[in-house]
DNA sequence: CTCAACTATGTCTAATCTGACATAGTTGAG
DNA sequence: CTCAACTATGTCAGATTAGACATAGTTGAG
């Protein structure tokens, strides 16, 4: 019934209370960089999961111009979490821009290619460090019970994460970098359109 | 102006033309494993896209009841692909499921996480052999020029990733296998809510 | 012969999510 | 003082997507 944008607020609020407001500034960063979510969405589902009891808010005046309200967790909204958390994961489709294009890359100009693949690799070593940064200032291996085990194993995930992308980015850039095929570059862009396609197999996907 | 999906079926139209049902297929398997569509929404899409006159189709008296619409990339159509491809992607926020449920992972039962991430290293270890084995029916090089260069890449990515998330899971079940906080657990789960909450500053996430 | 699976195209409702719109007080820089 | 940035809560229109509903002929197993 609880949506999983809703577990997403329930695990925010399992560390400590927070407003709206707060939630919405902690999904971009850093617990945005696994999952997002705009203040539009946050408010309304912050309703849904009152409705529900699964959290209770409490206002207070802000130094803003309303009050804030600060919601917690209830015992049933942790009990609803710790439920979820052992659960399998729904099965989310892919959708990975960044291969989608790979797939079709045949189609395009290795020069371009690589100047798109080192600028996607720039932003993955960017975000490794920023990574790193982080882990240089926690605590080596944080007890199972305590947030901090939370934070130390999503942190590994992020790099392990930015690590595959690194290595896959300058593969390709290796692959792409070779002088054979920029010679062939030209015969193959100008090839017209589907030359002796029906001498191919369809099953070839 | 036209839509990712839309961008998903010209790539898959750019390696020969196809049905409407032809490209729901492609797009569960293997494409799917990083672009997924229904054809609830393949058929609209092919309809902008005709609107839009990037693809064309010729209608073909199919083996089933109604005929068959063969769709094909218009020279339009290929343009507008070979431009999208070296243009840099939207940034997609991530929502991964299995780092949220990390997340709050400190809440939850020791036992029943490593069930949980035995279950997912099995998943990925299934998906990387079947790469694998893709991977070995297929040639070690291909021209960037052709389509194999698409599926190749593309493979090489996917390998990438399964081997980071088997690396990550693995990692996760040797956190959680010790029994170092196997002895805390009864203590931690039955601790009240927000113990102190007020203690600790707010600006940890 | 019957039934299930497959081929084939389409529509519709509901959920999720983005981006814009709306309002309004506080704080600090220049 | 003024203006931008920040705090703070909310609504709404539109795009994307999943899942169900709808129809209907062919093919092969038992």
């Amino acid at each position: 019934m609880t949506s999983t944008l809703g577990y997403a607020i329930l695990a925010i609020l399992a560390r400590h209370p927070r407003s709206g407001y707060e939630l919405s500034t902690a999904m971009s960063r850093p617990l945005g960089y696994f999952w997002t979510a705009r203040h539009s969405q946050i408010h309304p589902e912050l309703q849904r999961l009152v409705a529900a009891r699964q959290v209770s808010f409490e206002q207070v005046p802000g130094p803003g111009p309303q009050d804030k309200k600060i919601y917690s967790l209830t015992d049933e909204g942790l009990a609803a979490l710790r439920q979820w958390v052992v659960e399998p994961p729904q099965i989310r489709p892919e959708r990975d821009e960044m291969v989608l294009k790979t797939y079709a890359a045949w189609l395009a100009d290795p020069a371009e290619l690589i100047r798109l693949f080192r600028d996607q690799l720039e932003a993955h070593e960017r975000r490794l460090s920023s990574y790193e940064e982080q882990r240089a200032s926690m605590p080596e291996a944080p007890a199972h019970g305590s947030p901090a085990f939370g934070n130390y194993a999503t942190l590994w995930c992020g790099i392990s994460y930015e690590n595959h992308r690194i290595a896959w980015c300058r593969w390709m850039i290796g692959q792409l970098g070779t002088d054979r095929d920029l010679l062939e570059k030209n015969d193959q862009l100008s090839a017209s359109l589907y030359p002796s396609w029906d001498a191919v197999k369809p099953s070839e996907s």
